[in-house]
DNA sequence: CCGCTTGTTCGACGTTCATGGAAATACATG
DNA sequence: CATGTATTTCCATGAACGTCGAACAAGCGG
């Protein structure tokens, strides 16, 4: 995970809209969520408007789809979370662990 | 820890050039780094391009800053970056923990 | 085949962003 | 007070974003 994928995937998620997505998704666990219940849920008037968010989000792998007859399933990829919160933790150790890090990490 | 404010500093952090910044911050570990040397690191050509970013990161918590004479020292707010992976985490779980969160969480 | 549902793509609109140059501010020093 | 350094604020410009409506594609059921 180097910064400029890392920081995509934050730019993906740093949207109201896009996290509420991607929370709800989350939420929904493995057995991920259809496109349509997806946009009753998070409150988005257009489709158009949520395509566009999606499309952005599974980009950046942080969301897969998975066609099953008419319906789009729409789950949370989790090691791609997973990464991006383990780049962060590493980057920062989120304590004051950090002074020894240094620079070459 | 709100969606809204979730999203704000992840927004914040979602640009190469702010993540490194911030980067380059926390690396400076609590003894922080003044604006001109971290320009220097980050490789901004313009100052005001710089403090920009820096303002963006200060509106979000994530950054704070302390005048000594006529530099100013830029700090990564740990605490801030904790409170945010610990959202992340929180909403995903990180592994596959997930489908025992529910709803109301 | 036709209509219905599901979801995407296209084109457009106004808004916000990133960037940098110039002027302004803050502070130390002589 | 004048000068010099450090940094921000102001302003302008081009690019990207978020949002939407309308048109389109894909698959199911009569």
């Amino acid at each position: 995970m180097n910064v400029e994928q890392a920081a995509k995937q934050l730019e993906a998620l740093g949207s109201p809209a896009r996290l509420r997505i991607y929370r709800a998704l989350v939420r929904a666990g493995h057995a991920g969520l259809p496109v349509r219940r997806l946009q009753d849920r998070v409150g988005i008037p257009a489709a158009s408007t949520l395509s566009h968010h999606l499309h952005r989000l599974i980009l950046t792998g942080l969301v897969s789809q998975e066609r099953q007859a008419t319906t789009l399933i729409c789950r949370a990829v989790y090691p791609a979370m997973d990464d991006l919160v383990g780049f962060l933790a590493d980057e920062c150790c989120a304590d004051e662990t950090c002074s020894g890090t240094g620079e070459a990490a």
